[in-house]
DNA sequence: AAACCGGGGCT
DNA sequence: AGCCCAGGTTT
């Protein structure tokens, strides 16, 4: 037996009983899926009641004032769910004469209806044999077919779609779709599947390889830290004050110039009134000219620099770990970061 | 591509 | 505390 065949039998055998299965109204189905984006079933069938009992089809949807859809969806959350819903049952009434759409096609242009809701609704109302790709969809193609690309970056949505559709039973759309859906909710769950009594144990990758906890996977999106680099140039003669990065930090073991690294921005001369400032370069030291921020871009960081020169570079200065007095000719044979080297190219004509 | 939207259950 | 839920819209 095939993976929609197994499916289907399994979930002809487990499946709950829902309000909104074993209706082909558009209108219901929508209700239903619309209350279900990102909601457990528990927590949205109360709502579902509710919302059906004061509001039986799209014609008295559509007539409802909007404190009242959001009064009744109130505790739900997602509340532009609410409002959405509002704006789409009045153009189904303008557009479509009260008639709900089944087309994937005319759904998906309406309000608060995406991808997967048009594939949805169009699949159980018409049997139209558009593939859902939800949450569960996707936990149970990734583990079964050990598909690795994670789920939420470009690339991955696009696989895991093209993925559903070759696997959709497109004579029996509707079944399919639910049957894969409520074997990943009931299951095929995030945490402690139940493996041992699955009817798909022996096609599952992810369970031969020992990978059922680490698919799918997703990509976490990392914080971007933003950091605010005061950096001060120092000449004397033919040479410069300059700094070699330890091992911690970004550009490691590279070359850049004496830093204050602040928490936000602060302008030039609030720099130079520091106490920091002072007990590094010296009391009477002058501030001679500065750069506008210039903002240099990593994949975790975005580093805001600006270059301040000060003056005299005389003997005050306590020297920290790393800094170095330098002569301009050998910044040539010196490996530093591009918005140094950038800096101090335009600044010397190197 | 990432931010934002929300309350609630599970581990 | 972190992850996830029958996702979609906006920036």
């Amino acid at each position: 037996m095939d993976f929609s065949a197994e499916l289907v039998q399994w979930y002809q055998k487990n499946k709950r009983a829902l309000p909104w299965r074993d209706t082909a109204n558009a209108y219901v189905i929508w209700l239903s899926e619309i209350i279900l984006q990102q909601t457990r079933v528990e927590q949205g069938m109360p709502y579902f009641y509710r919302f059906l009992e004061k509001y039986p089809d799209v014609i008295s949807f559509a007539a409802a004032h909007e404190d009242e859809i959001l009064k009744l969806w109130q505790g739900l959350g997602y509340y532009s769910r609410g409002r959405n819903m509002l704006k789409t049952a009045r153009q189904v009434v303008g557009q479509y004469g009260g008639e709900f759409p089944v087309a994937y096609t005319e759904l998906i242009k309406l309000k608060g209806i995406g991808g997967y809701t048009a594939a949805a609704i169009s699949s159980f109302s018409s049997d139209e044999p558009r593939a859902v790709v939800d949450g569960n969809v996707y936990r149970v193609l990734a583990r079964y077919f050990g598909i690795e690309e994670p789920i939420n970056s470009n690339k991955g949505k696009k696989l895991f779609q093209q993925v559903a559709d070759e696997v959709l039973d497109k004579d029996h759309a509707g079944l399919h779709n639910q049957a894969v859906m409520e074997f990943g909710a009931m299951l095929c769950k995030p945490k402690n599947p139940d493996c041992a009594v699955c009817p798909l144990r022996n096609g599952c990758y992810a369970l031969q390889h020992n990978k059922v906890s680490i698919l799918p996977q997703k990509l976490k999106t990392v914080k971007i830290r933003e950091r605010f680099f005061n950096y001060f140039l120092i000449t004397d003669g033919d040479t410069l004050l300059m700094n070699k990065r330890g091992e911690e930090d970004i550009w490691a073991n590279m070359y850049d110039l004496p830093l204050i690294e602040t928490a936000g921005y602060l302008t030039p001369q609030e720099i130079m009134n520091m106490p920091a400032t002072a007990a590094a370069f010296g009391k009477n030291i002058v501030m001679v000219g500065a750069s506008r921020p210039k903002k240099h871009i990593l994949t975790h960081q975005h580093i805001h620099a600006q270059f301040i020169q000060i003056e005299p570079a005389g003997g005050e200065i306590k020297y920290q770990s790393g800094w170095l007095r330098t002569g301009i000719k050998n910044l040539k044979n010196m490996a530093m970061p591009k918005i140094i080297f950038l800096f101090l190219n335009n600044f010397f004509n190197l």
